[in-house]
DNA sequence: AAAAATAGATTACAGGTGTAGTCTTAATTT
DNA sequence: AAATTAAGACTACACCTGTAATCTATTTTT
């Protein structure tokens, strides 16, 4: 698996957004939230290249970029990661401990309810 | 929050199945596993009681461990740190995820609906 | 055409991390 | 008592990370 540091994954989450993409759009798009320079987004684009999680072409000077793996199939690989270190493997844990400390809303319950009951029906 | 990385996890995780605890028993217990160098194992003590994970007793030569936090509320804040990062703070999409790429047994379901279940129940 | 801006490449540098090795001192074994 | 072992302290060192600055080659602007 690829591992990616904090800040890779927020620049590759800028470029998620929308894809493909230039360097100076995902800079554009990381302006709001992160107060980083645009050569720390230059050197973390160049990092992320040479971890195989982007590709790019040539445009001219201009590099345009593509992710090499969907959003959702990183998360959800990072997601069992985190769920085999901190729970052994088992997601009920770690939602019990949400609950246990208030941190469910009547909304998140319903949301899982949705998850629960699709599963469900594709058993059938 | 104290940051912890992540063979300092499995160390104070290793003193958390039973606590207070040597060094020579958290070696002990972290054998199986790991195949660290016991060097390795003390200089990650070290560590955590810098990072103020830990405090320790002396017995004679020997330290006595103690973590200064649960397992629980270690957990439940890397958990939140998680969804935020990852999910925008909402819980329901990661387990979604489990479900659409068939991470889920029959088993996690009945758990999560009793975390629903038992979370209602308080509601009232 | 000369100057300035801009793209990416290369270099920098301190602090964290994994993974020990060496040093010092006290306890245990012979 | 001398030698060995063992506990913790201190040192080591390469690679990762966050966070840029400088260098080089083009474009764009004046």
């Amino acid at each position: 698996m690829i591992e990616l540091s904090k800040a890779e994954f927020d620049v590759l989450d800028a470029l998620w957004i929308n894809y493909p993409a230039t360097a100076s759009q995902i800079i554009e798009r990381l302006s709001d939230d992160k107060k980083w320079h645009e050569k720390t987004i230059k050197t973390l684009l160049g990092r992320l290249v040479k971890k195989g999680a982007l590709t790019f072409e040539k445009d001219g000077r201009q590099y345009i970029y593509t992710p090499c793996m969907e959003r959702a199939d990183y998360t959800l690989k990072e997601s069992k990661n985190f769920i085999e270190r901190f729970f052994s493997g088992r997601i009920a844990p770690l939602v019990s401990g949400f609950a246990k400390s208030e941190q469910l809303s009547q909304q998140d319950i319903n949301e899982l309810k949705k998850v629960i009951d699709d599963w469900e029906k594709n058993q059938k």
